[in-house]
DNA sequence: CTGTTAGCGCTTTCAA
DNA sequence: TTGAAAGCGCTAACAG
């Protein structure tokens, strides 16, 4: 392997010159930059990235701290992740993987040196890690809202806006009972911010509306749809439209209202809160509230960035749901 | 933060000393290490690891180049992906994602000792990154099984046996005529090698056990499940037993073979080749061929590591199918 | 606009 | 069983 003296060599000039023509922090004459970067090209020479980290204390890797768990939306998350990564390379950056159940794995890529910065999926209201964290020398991001951050930087998706949006749709179509199915129970039980926001903004919504509302949690799963179905349905006011906060269930669904003899959008509508693949993946797309995963991912790179290059504040960003009408929700009957 | 050279003044040693109790690469006398140990928590020392690597040319991470196109199973790679990162770890290795489309990812964190060594998911039959991957002096690893390995390691699942197992669990019911529903068409076009060695396998195990076969590709969606059933169905001797490969079509089934007034497993039997939380996620569980995306994930690791602590030789693992019986396959009618 | 040089923090050979 | 010291390849302060 080619080192940078070899390319200084070979250039005629001093490390220094080689250094400063890649990093462009030095002003450098068009002719010797020519020559530079022909040496680079000959001997095909790419810098070591230890010996860069050593001299910079930068290694150009960001840590991502993702749930492998099978509780949380898989597709979301790769959508996410997939923002991160390509974010990450327009800054030059990689990306590390690391896993939630990698207890000291928070302290290991920090302590030596081996990431920049953090960005943390999947954080609860009162996430253990965020104290941790918030120790840290080096710049962290959460994805999510905690009761407090500590000074850290958030990004999340305005969940409780989307609820707000969905209901709203829904009213204005003359829906006056709406049923929500939410994320299973564990994710609630361990206050995945996102769960909770969902439901209160649902709660919030039809109790400004003054619409009767009926919140059932639910697994991904045919036998727990058709629980929670018999119970939103069987209410004295049974609802007249869905807003469903757990995309598993979106192929399940009418099957399972097929057995209470309710069509949608004719007997009932439904509005999904959920990725834009997840509600196009269907014979009749659902009238959605789309999770912007990507747009997300990308928010979370830039403001790390941010916080490792300039001195920005820390900042709280929450990300504006939208609603696109498609074949699954219509005026009431 | 401590450096190695803090550590070595607090415990009255050599700086080599301090390395040496950390590496292990030379006996050290009880006494000192323990001084070395007590000065290393002391000051809360870690190693940088770019000073690390800079002098070992070892970086202690591997690079794990992901496909996050949507064609491919979600849930699998999330298995797969959790079985390496862990397995990783008890390697004091950590993970640095690369995704598909980042042309020229597998020459940068080589070029730049970035990582130690590859891993490769989703390869494909002639997949051009395979000479590419030949000609580094980087350990690489194809998960998947290309037309030449150009003398890479392999390790994929068997699919073909996977297949060859259905068919033999359905004949022994009493089935002659069995439908096989696979991989969207894309995924073929590719030639996913994954894609083509299932059919193949089902193929040639039909042909052999004398079974009338018939082959779909399908997307995961309802519309073209049933242009896929209302083929294998209506054909001049309908399939009295399916083998599915392709785990988004498994909430979708039951619902499909109703409109044709089928029942599972009494009018017609099912085999799923899926992850087993694939499988399990139903009222009636699949019976089912697993796939070990964990396992697979693993044995990865375990060959990179290999190759980069030893001169152990280039391998090609296929790691061997197990069907389970559950509620979807029954004795022919 | 460019060169010289002192580190960055670790590993490992050589010497004792 | 231990220490001294020469790098590993790069960055950036200092000097011109």
């Amino acid at each position: 392997m080619a080192t940078m003296n070899d390319v200084a060599k070979a250039a005629g000039v001093s490390t220094s010159t080689v250094s400063y023509v890649l990093s462009g922090k030095r002003t450098i004459s068009e002719e010797t930059r020519e020559q530079v970067l022909a040496a680079i090209r000959k001997l095909d020479y790419s810098p070591h990235s230890g010996a860069r980290s050593l001299a910079s204390s930068r290694s150009n890797v960001l840590g991502l701290m993702v749930p492998l768990r099978a509780d949380v939306n898989v597709s979301v998350i790769m959508q996410f992740v997939a923002g991160v990564v390509t974010t990450a390379r327009d800054y030059n950056q990689d990306v590390l993987l690391l896993t939630q159940d990698d207890a000291d794995g928070i302290h290991r890529v920090t302590s030596q040196s081996i990431v920049d910065g953090l960005l943390m999926m999947d954080i609860e209201a009162r996430d253990p890690r965020i104290p941790q964290l918030a120790k840290l020398r080096k710049p962290a991001v959460l994805i999510g809202f905690p009761d407090d951050p500590l000074g850290l930087s958030c990004v999340d998706f305005d969940f409780a806006a989307a609820s707000r949006t969905a209901v709203r749709h829904l009213t204005e179509l003359g829906h006056r009972s709406i049923g929500f199915i939410g994320s299973p129970q564990a994710s609630l039980e361990r206050h995945a911010t996102y769960a909770d926001r969902a439901r209160k903004g649902f709660e919030d919504a039809c109790h400004a509306a003054g619409i009767t509302a009926a919140l059932r949690a639910c697994e991904p799963t045919s036998a727990a749809l058709a629980v929670a179905l018999n119970a939103i349905l069987s209410a004295p006011e049974p609802a007249t439209a869905l807003v469903v906060h757990n995309e598993g269930l979106l192929p399940l669904l009418r099957e399972a209202l097929a057995v209470h003899s309710l069509q949608i959008p004719k007997d009932i509508s439904v509005v999904a809160i959920a990725p834009e693949d997840a509600a196009m993946a269907a014979a009749h797309p659902w009238t959605a509230v789309s999770i912007p995963a990507h747009d997300i991912g990308r928010a979370a790179v830039e403001m790390v960035m941010d916080r490792l290059n300039s001195d920005k504040p820390v900042e709280i960003r929450l990300i504006t749901p939208s609603l696109v009408q498609r074949e699954t929700s219509a005026a009431r009957s």
